[in-house]
DNA sequence: CGACAGATTGGCAGTCGCTGCCAAAGGTGA
DNA sequence: TCACCTTTGGCAGCGACTGCCAATCTGTCG
């Protein structure tokens, strides 16, 4: 019978599992700002971390996934964040809120520059990246579909215009961050863009 | 010397590589919409081509490449055309010329279709897509930012969002359109959604 | 025509990310 | 302690992609 709801059962099989995850994570994000992404081999990973490449892979699907973090749980607060908005909450409320809660699911703001840079300093990176976040903008879109006016016909490629902008937004001040080395607040580049384009 | 501009040299090797690229090409797009992108191996379109793995990569170097055609050439003619709008043309204005221009690159409608149909189905090139995208998007920058406001400080970040905002409304049009099946004009759609985004 | 120089090609081995399979090692509960 | 189940590592293999080398083909010049 479990008791409570999530840290109850913590045998040796998790503990090990949460330590090796661990040190798996820390060991790849060290190498790839020590030399690089392309540079770095999953086989050197894995060495350096003590385990097989075999057992990496189940720990991590992919390599990216080794920088990208817990997808899953993005989604889940972004869905969640702006589900709970109130209904008489505007488009772009909504949609600023969801982007406040994401950015603040990194661990610290050093984090958080580091895989930022990272990301806009390497295409591979780059490119998986986009495409996952081009999955969470489908996943948005029933919910603002939802919050939009229906009376101008098909709201599907509005709302979709919509949510990629927003990222879009993101994206740029993001950019600007990482050139300024991390001066300043993300979102009010963010506001500074979105005030920029719907000008 | 060369006489004319372009097509006086038309030596036999010239004629051999443009019929192989052809070849290859035409190969690679049938295998692509028979069974899908992921489904299809290089093996597979080099031998039903008739050449060596090697020589298809030394045509193309990757395997996106061929469905993605020339990116120079999109490159080249977006830069051309924005460069070309009058100076006290608008921001939108420049851009929109610019989408319309590399819209209209495609041999047909058909094609079009067809390469946007794989594009938003195929997780793979989706990445890649986007990624090329994005260097598209900083491509245009110092273009767009010269025609900027700079009273307001830096425009670099506010340059960057709107670029990437005409181009979101390009993917939610282009999108919508696919769902249609190429019912309509994919401008109409742009511009719908970008009324939508600026609204 | 014949021969040399340069372009093009094919094949082969090898790298890297990633997966399936199988046997061994380790933790778990009765 | 004895099954039982999870986790692990190793190995072979796939697919995209590259470097290297030898064979072949084209253009040209004497």
């Amino acid at each position: 019978m479990k008791q409570g709801a999530k840290d109850a059962p913590t045998t040796l099989w998790d503990r090990t599992r949460q330590l090796a995850s661990q040190e798996i994570l820390e060991t790849a994000l060290r190498l790839f700002t020590e030399q690089g992404y392309d540079e770095t081999t999953i086989a050197q990973i894995a060495r350096e971390a003590g385990v097989s490449q075999r057992t990496l892979f189940r720990y991590f699907g992919t390599k990216e996934d080794l920088l990208g973090g817990d997808q899953d749980r993005f989604r889940q607060v972004l869905t969640d964040t702006i589900s709970a908005q109130p209904a008489e909450a505007g488009i772009w409320e909504v949609l600023r809120a969801g982007v406040t809660a994401v950015l603040a699911l990194h661990d610290s703001r050093d984090q958080a520059l580091e895989r930022f840079r990272l990301l806009h300093n390497t295409a591979s990176l780059r490119a998986g990246w986009l495409e996952k976040r081009l999955r969470f903008q489908e996943d948005l879109l029933p919910l603002i579909e939802a919050r939009m006016d229906a009376a101008a016909g098909g709201t599907t490629p509005r709302a979709r215009a919509v949510i990629a902008t927003a990222f879009a937004c993101l994206d740029a001040a993001s950019m600007t961050w990482v050139a300024n080395d991390g001066k300043g607040d993300i979102m009010d580049l963010y506001d500074e863009c979105l005030a920029a384009v719907r000008g």
